[in-house]
DNA sequence: CTTTTCTACTAACACGTGTTACTAAATCGT
DNA sequence: ACGATTTAGTAACACGTGTTAGTAGAAAAG
């Protein structure tokens, strides 16, 4: 068929009224007063039409695209290697699909952030945006503060006041660090989750530093070390401890994904865990749990955190609140399984 | 500011001219006079002003959105733990990036499909859709056959004449029988990765039984299951096929995610791999290499078949080429690691 | 019977852009 | 010097919707 547009003026024609009194019928607006009769016949034309307003227009004239977007600003590898992104994807669907939401993925190549960060905001394709995992460096951050698009960071940054979602990573890190203390270690190697420049690897790393601190335990500077998201960073992270020399009869590794490779690494040089080195990861991806053996970890509410992301964003831009201080901090837990031992 | 929302108008204002020189300057259209300083004056005023023209109206008035959805039909748990989504979304971003797309991502509840699907393309929001893993009980699909709006599978389905990128499953699935049954295994058991109502899952069995069929090798039936995309789905299958009491020194597991369930339950039951039993996977992903043995694998270019969907689809909304017969094939590889051994 | 109120609608504008048809001035050819 | 062509630009329409202001007719009030 070649009319296969069907706009609200052919509702309007075959209902026999204005294309004003359809979209009055077809939006449900109130305080209006439409005979039940007309009404009918609007809903009648308008399904057998097989009618559906244009989103664009109704964008335009609206200024509400209804989407909103999420924004990635990493590598293209590291996105590819993140085993984390399903369980946001999901999080973000799930509450998006609740209030009739789209999803809009964009790609930040870090060169180029200020700028396009901004064109994002202008072009207004999107009502709203969540930047994921930003970094402590990144001075677009402070331009969007001033900016006029609602934005929500996964992931805390000190001294921005934007509105965040993120976990307590400092206590969260000093309860993995207390519990293999707890255990008796006391050489313990920490790698971080992500270069220092990712808000949330220093805080990690702080909290394995308290825990130390608190139990009168002293620090190996040269068993701290930081990775880079994915499996093959953990790998040489591990390695090179390893050849180091430095003895340690425990890591704490702050990232599921990263203690993959970590976890290759000590079996590459004979170590068993738990027997030789006890491990505790971070996340809790689904992998944890069927490892060998069962990587006690902590588990990191992925999908909630980008529900209360996403919720909190459309609040902002249905201008409820004010945007500041909304910072939410979820829990996190930490679940033993059988990947550390005690030292006797 | 107040006036935050600058338009080509205000750019025509500052610059001294009209809305439509402003418009044919800065789209840099062809076949037209503007002098040297009156486009000097336009782009100066935009860079000024920080034009950014609204993607919204653009898309109205072009019947283009530059955006395509990618549109996922599973449950919202099996979207949280695909492992194979980030390389898909990064293999999409990276093609729709150099052509200046954007991508929408859409989940369509199984219920509701029908309608679903008409309306996302109805309203206009999205140039083209690709539809990932998709069922063959899909009714929808075939309806999607007769509409009007681009789209592209990501997996093929019987029948269908609608554009696919796919693996050839049964070949790499052959591949991945005939290395076990070369290294002398003849007891295999075969979990393919998902229902049988996804097209891929039968092909991989299809293959396995190729293979089998080629070497003059019997199937045991009771050892053929079909596990659910998890690793949860594999542990339960490898469970129950070791409670059945049938014996079997190989598996073929069609799926690296539900390879690590799989590998859970072996290892609970106290099977060494490769000792006991031989392992080979599918997919590769990047958990594979780091597993404890190393797993060998079929290595599925998940990137390169986003890509191609996307470049498949872009060329689609153009109008190059007619819509049928675009069916692409990409290569797989028999990644050999550590978790096979040769049956003396 | 006239005036007011209510009912059931509709005409017209706005959103911000791309594009076609048109024009006034300048240049050119002879 | 005068029509023909080129140059440089503009006015006006279209895209499809939401919404405000307004209106004809009927009912109610005085």
């Amino acid at each position: 068929m070649h009319r296969n547009r069907v706009t609200s003026r052919d509702v309007a024609k075959m209902a026999g009224v204005s294309r004003t009194t359809v979209s009055l019928v077809l939006n449900n607006v109130q305080g209006i007063q439409i005979s039940p009769e007309t009404r009918q016949k609007v809903i009648q034309a308008a399904k057998e039409l097989g009618y559906v307003p244009d989103a664009m227009a109704q964008a335009l004239v609206s200024r509400r695209t209804k989407a909103i977007g999420l924004v990635l600003t990493r590598t293209h590898h590291h996105i590819a290697t993140d085993a984390f992104l399903p369980k946001i994807i999901s999080g973000l669907l799930t509450t998006a699909k609740q209030h009739n939401i789209r999803i809009l993925i964009d790609w930040v190549e870090t060169e180029h952030q200020e700028s396009a960060y901004f064109e994002l905001a202008r072009a207004k394709r999107i009502d709203g945006m969540i930047l994921s995992t930003p970094r402590l460096d990144d001075k677009a951050i402070r331009a969007l503060e001033s900016a006029d698009i609602p934005t929500v960071l996964m992931g805390s940054v000190v001294g921005s006041t934007l509105p965040f979602v993120d976990v307590d990573n400092v206590a969260a890190a000093e309860k993995a660090a207390s519990y293999l203390i707890e255990l008796g270690h006391r050489e313990i190697a920490c790698i971080s989750n992500a270069p220092p420049e990712y808000t949330a690897a220093p805080e990690r790393v702080q909290g394995f530093r308290n825990a130390m601190a608190r139990a009168g335990v002293p620090v190996n500077e040269r068993l701290i070390c930081y990775a880079d998201f994915d499996p093959e960073s953990g790998y040489r992270s591990m390695k090179s401890l390893l050849e180091s020399g430095e003895r340690f009869t425990a890591a704490f590794v702050a990232s599921d994904n990263v203690a993959i490779g970590a976890k290759s690494a000590l079996r590459e040089a004979g170590l068993r865990i738990p027997d030789d080195v006890s491990l505790v990861g971070f996340d809790d991806i689904p992998w944890a749990r069927y490892s060998d053996p069962p990587l006690t970890t902590i588990r990191l509410p992925a999908e909630a955190l980008a529900q209360q992301a996403c919720s909190l964003l459309l609040n902002l831009i249905q201008g409820k609140g004010n945007r500041e201080n909304h910072h939410i901090i979820l829990e996190t837990e930490l679940i033993v399984r059988k990947s550390c031992k005690a030292i006797q």
